[in-house]
DNA sequence: GTAACTGCAAAATATTTGCATCCTT
DNA sequence: AAGGATGCAAATATTTTGCAGTTAC
């Protein structure tokens, strides 16, 4: 099960390290964005804070995971479908934000809508978030 | 022109005083998003860190000001439209980046999409973040 | 063996808190 | 006069940078 982490690391070029498998799998794992503060939790506290920051920094730039935007100051990641790459980032999906559990989930398959801009606006990519209560804890 | 801004004040039963004056009135005069950075800069380091700090919390609390979502770690501040009040933002309008002129613009006229869920969510607000270029980038 | 990755130390930056003083009402 | 607002100092948290040791290839 490691094997389709081990893939993400080598069709980008990157050593395969402990480190990095084991964050990749986090997000595998969890159905929702993490932020650098998850991740320490996750890890037990085991590895260095730098290099957390340095390994998430490269994520993005190889188009491994996106950020999320947050209305407050924290910075979310979740991982990307398979059609970003180096560069060019397809994260116009929808996030959605529960109030409840707190969690960050990315609806890959809600389209981000058109929208209408005043006249002389031009669009390069719309992203949506949206708050409110998510499947499973409306069904408690 | 101060008066609009003191009743803005008045009315959410603030003290007036010349720093919460000098805020608000920067966040008029510009037509874009501001931060921290921003209003350190603007007010010519002349107030304290901290009180920006706690004037744009208390800002926001009041729902005289809002925060927008941004995809790095900052955070943007800009003003609410007048049906904005304490506890209630009504903030759900769509905000754009200009990738030009890297400012931030609430686009109050744009109303955010009616976006269809997964069964089982519930939608209690949308925020919409288009990056792209703005209408005076685009004339130059 | 070499380049890339990691961890430690430390610097730089950002944010929060406590408290004494000053200002608004 | 009283309560709220401010500014300073300091504590805390976050992020970045440099460098030496280690690991993947």
């Amino acid at each position: 099960m490691n094997d389709a982490v081990i893939d993400i690391l080598k069709q980008n070029q990157l050593s395969v390290t402990g480190n990095r498998l084991k964050i990749l799998s986090f997000f595998q794992k969890n159905s929702k964005a993490l932020s650098h503060a998850d991740i320490e939790q996750l890890s037990g506290k085991n590895f260095d804070r730098v290099t957390i920051y340095r390994t998430l920094q490269t994520f993005v730039e190889k188009g491994i995971i996106h950020t999320i935007p947050t209305a407050d100051n924290s910075v979310m990641y979740a991982l990307c479908k398979e059609d970003c790459g180096e560069g060019h980032h397809h994260d116009d999906h929808v996030h959605f934000v529960c109030s409840q559990c707190d969690r960050t989930i990315c609806l890959d398959d809600v389209v981000s809508p058109k929208i209408d801009l005043p006249e002389g606006y031009i669009a390069d990519n719309v992203q949506v978030v949206i708050h409110g209560t998510c499947k499973d804890c409306n069904n408690k």
